[in-house]
DNA sequence: ACTTAATTGGATGTTGACATCCAATTAAGC
DNA sequence: GCTTAATTGGATGTCAACATCCAATTAAGT
């Protein structure tokens, strides 16, 4: 139901609310997060055009995040890629329904409304600070997916 | 987030609810619910193979739905046409995740799994029956949405 | 200035979702 | 059995999402 596009983004989000505020280059983010070079360097563009992410060319550039983990979103993420599009319109055009959903449409919308407020309601920082037993992105239990762990180099 | 199939397909069980359990023409269902007939005569044979609605050819024959409304979910048709994947293992194939989702999935499946409980906890009955100032599929408030109202002709 | 490391933008390829059309099939009614 | 009304199945078309490749651009370091 998430577009492979979102997943690949929050992918790469996540891997650099890893490193915030650091930048790491769209190759390492590609394999540490196993998105498709290629495609993710297209992914990455969009979240630098949304304002998501900070991109930087030439030797020691790389894409970084601009908001701290603790102020960014999921939801900002998913929308700047593939936004969730709420129904507030009648999909059949029914001028008379206007702005008033009928039954069926209000609980399609209220689902995306539910799904819009989970992810609106959830930061990069809780999603890479919850203590679990799987990491995000990371193979191995209780490392970290970077290498060598965050740095400030 | 959902797709056209689904939205067409809720459109025409919701169309159907309405004169259950009588039949009609997937015509008469293309016209109600301003969805293409060609493509909503493919949408209903998903429909039929999945159980969900019955198909009868011939004269006086057409589709109708196979449980009652009020035992027939929103999830149900959803899953026929388009079943809303949950989120079972890693999707980077992180073997060592296994079952236990990271926290990133884990947040994802609990939104997909919002969604499967809304829609699963909503019959066809519960929809049309809601009052509204919108009727489902309906132009005109207070009108029901078939031609003549339902009877048992 | 030159070299190297990095993103950017454009061109292109592939696939599945959405959509249409029509001949074949099925069933009712006379 | 013929006609008519209806679904079915197959062939086909279109377009956006996903994906790849490469030349152009930018910036750091020497």
């Amino acid at each position: 139901m998430f577009s492979q596009t979102v997943e690949y983004a929050l992918r790469a989000v996540c891997h650099l609310a890893f490193i915030a505020p650091n930048s790491c280059t769209t190759e390492e983010i590609a394999t540490g997060t196993k998105v498709p070079l290629a495609y993710l360097s297209k992914v990455l563009q969009g979240l630098a055009k949304a304002g998501v992410v900070r991109s930087q060319r030439g030797i020691g550039g790389g894409m970084s995040l601009i908001k701290r983990p603790d102020e960014l979103t999921i939801l900002e993420v998913v929308n700047a890629v593939d936004p969730i599009q709420r129904i507030r319109t009648c999909p059949l055009g029914l001028s008379t329904h206007g702005v008033k959903l009928c039954p069926l449409h209000r609980r399609l919308d209220n689902a995306l409304k539910g799904v819009e407020e989970a992810f609106g309601g959830t930061t990069l920082a809780e999603v890479i600070a919850e203590p679990s037993e799987s990491i995000p992105l990371c193979e191995f239990p209780g490392k970290s997916p970077i290498k060598n762990g965050p740095s400030a180099d």
